[in-house]
DNA sequence: ATTGATACTGATACTCAATATCAATATGAA
DNA sequence: TTCATATTGATATTGAGTATCAGTATCAAT
């Protein structure tokens, strides 16, 4: 039985005229099973593993086609690079990042939504999406910057 | 009569055993000037028309060192690229970006802020700083996408 | 004003993520 | 099975950002 998530994107390829290849559907099922922020270079070094042949431009170009089809969306780290995650099943979340072990913590708040849209309105903005990062240290790392390590 | 944060740049590098240059005095006086957002690509392209021999490693390092003093920030866009804003005399704020025009609005909220620390408390987390930006069409560019210009 | 230690600059070369190109291949409708 | 065409992977290329280093500017001490 196929899970729910490789239904709908086939679906949607075949609605855009798009074909469903063995590339997409292992870098699909790659972010389904990443716990977090996966990068396009540790998607590609980690299949690879399977599937020696996949080429580094598949990986960019799979991902940027889940994105724009709202399967997956990017989370920035903190100098400048960035992962993704799918967002399958997935309720809207935020995002608190240590800036030390680089963990990724997921939240959300509903108020904080609420009071996004109210300033929106003053404003005569119409949002789309956003995104809010808290940079700082997590538990294990603790609140002092981490010793000798670079 | 030098205007302040002239001043207070001059005392920082001071203090850092750092040398005043003239580079860095237009680097400063270029983000002091400008509205919003400007790239580093283009501070380099702007400032050239009056230092042709201005190197694109000076504007990147002054700006790093800008950055490091506390004294400009960055602000990252959409597409991934980013700009800087100067932070003299600018009480925190975050930032409303139009996807059409790139126009910049900034706004703060006292209650969010609380709201995020409360949160972080949560967590364990320590916070150091945030990036909350709100992504969409602003006042001018309308609810619906732009048509026909690129 | 001159000197001199040293921080700084700009040119160059380089890195590395991301993209464009294109011949070969896989997909899927007929 | 056929075949139009979307897709792929190899390769070349781009472009932002960085490292290096010889020459230069700064500024404290004289």
């Amino acid at each position: 039985m196929k899970s729910q998530p490789h239904e709908v994107f086939r679906q949607y390829l075949e609605a855009q005229g798009l074909k469903l290849t063995k590339q997409r559907t292992e870098i699909l099922d790659y972010l389904l099973r990443a716990r977090d922020h996966a990068t396009p270079e540790r998607i590609h070094a980690d299949l690879r593993a399977k599937d020696p042949m996949l080429g580094r431009a598949t990986v960019f170009r799979t991902l940027l086609l889940l994105e724009k089809a709202g399967f997956a969306s990017k989370i920035l780290f903190s100098d400048g690079s960035h992962g993704y995650e799918h967002k399958f099943a997935r309720p809207h979340h935020d995002h608190m990042i240590c800036v030390d072990c680089r963990e990724v913590i997921e939240f959300s708040n509903a108020t904080i939504e609420r009071l996004q849209d109210q300033i929106s309105r003053r404003f005569q903005f119409t949002p789309l999406w956003h995104r809010h990062e808290i940079f700082g240290r997590c538990r294990k790392c603790g609140p002092k910057p981490a010793q000798g390590v670079k």
